[in-house]
DNA sequence: TAGGACGAAATTGTTAGACAAGAATGCACG
DNA sequence: CGTGCATTCTTGTCTAACAATTTCGTCCTA
């Protein structure tokens, strides 16, 4: 690994930028599990003041990606079962929120069906990392088509542990990207027909396959 | 009011208690909807560092407490009918959820009971502030007992602004503290009686209400 | 050799001062 | 009376430094 990153243009805060650079690198798993982040490291490898790497460093903690206590240095957290169920919980409340409310309208969001089709070119041809960040977005799409402000910010907390949880167990990950499809189609025929219940149904049956799929690869406790 | 401020012991760092003051004077309305506040106004308020001031901004922007976009400054947020409708929709979500989960499990978690006595107190001796307080409190712990650290999280950012809504309108409510008190404890004595479908009811009807209440406080759109 | 205590190094928390850049305000001029 | 410019306010970022806390390695002792 290179001993300097840059960053790229684009965000007008330069916090703002080195808080997305960090982020990419934690849910792609370019910075492993349990990897400890200190300040001056960031401040150094990034050519910014140790202040700023610190509001970075705070910021991602805040939304879960990080995780420290006082005076401690910030950690890449290592998520257990009991995390990844909890993690699938709350998922699942919110997520099957916003497919009720959008089968109540029966309006297909077009960014989900736009997501949908995205999965299935990364899926053909085996790029891997965008068919993790697809799936992200189709989800993501999904609940930001219900207009609630305060419902995306909470699936932003989650869906972010999520694709941490993704990407850090990438190299374990077996799925047959056709079962994930039908799945995801499944859930937006729900919303066409107008069924709440049905799309709820079948949103909740997608996730619970999600997380057994994910704890799958989870290395075994050892005894 | 005063031109100094003072923090109370107890928080081991600074900008924790910081943080915890100016979130209490928020929700509390006695910093008043759509006030700025500058970072040198609180850190010379509070005989802190700029950016020890700017920190803890930057946390209760983070929890929907503030709101500010690039160098402009921060303001506590005036939420509007709009608003407010989002706001309770995504409190419902969460607490049906918790009060379905805590159903299944037939257990009613101690702590909602006390904060239900609670109520009751600060009701009967017209302490409206300790009445909201217990009021937040229940939920609170409704949501705890679950056990779901996501789930809490989330909950954590709705409430806080459920809190500040309470707070700024208080002046305009006239709340009957026995409707509240039986729409809680129909709640509790669905979770006892094991019927989660019955304990999302009662719980949305409480929240429905709850949300006509505070609507009705609010100052007309001018025309 | 194993264990614990002590001390040094590393890391974070906080402060001060400074400068640049963007936003808001008011005044002057057309 | 309205518009544009300049001043002022405020935030964004940096450098430097010290205090407090944690961590780690070493050394001494049993």
């Amino acid at each position: 690994m290179s001993s300097e990153a840059h960053l790229e243009l684009g965000p007008s805060s330069l916090t703002d930028a080195l808080y997305e650079s960090i982020r990419k690198r934690i849910v792609n798993g370019e910075i492993p599990q349990g990897e400890k982040l200190t300040e001056v490291r960031l401040a150094t490898e990034y050519n910014v003041a140790r202040p700023t790497a610190k509001a970075a460093l705070e910021r991602l903690t805040g939304v879960g990606l990080l995780r420290r206590t006082a005076h401690k240095t910030a950690v890449v957290p290592v998520l257990d079962e009991a995390e990844i169920r909890d993690l699938f919980f709350s998922r699942i409340t919110i997520e099957k929120a916003a497919v009720s409310a959008l089968a109540a309208t029966g309006e297909v969001p077009a960014d989900a069906a736009r997501a949908q089709v995205a999965i299935e070119y990364a899926a053909r041809d085996r790029l891997f990392e965008n068919q993790v960040d697809a799936d992200i977005s189709f989800h993501t799409a999904l609940v930001a088509a219900v207009g609630s402000r305060r419902l995306s910010r909470m699936h932003e907390l989650i869906i972010g542990e999520v694709h941490l949880s993704m990407g850090q167990y990438k190299a374990h990950r077996k799925v047959d990207p056709s079962t994930v499809a039908s799945e995801h189609a499944a859930v937006l025929e729900a919303i066409a027909a107008g069924d709440p219940a049905a799309a709820a149904d079948h949103l909740a049956h997608h996730l619970e396959q999600a997380e057994a799929r994910l704890l799958s690869t989870l290395p075994q406790t050892r005894s």
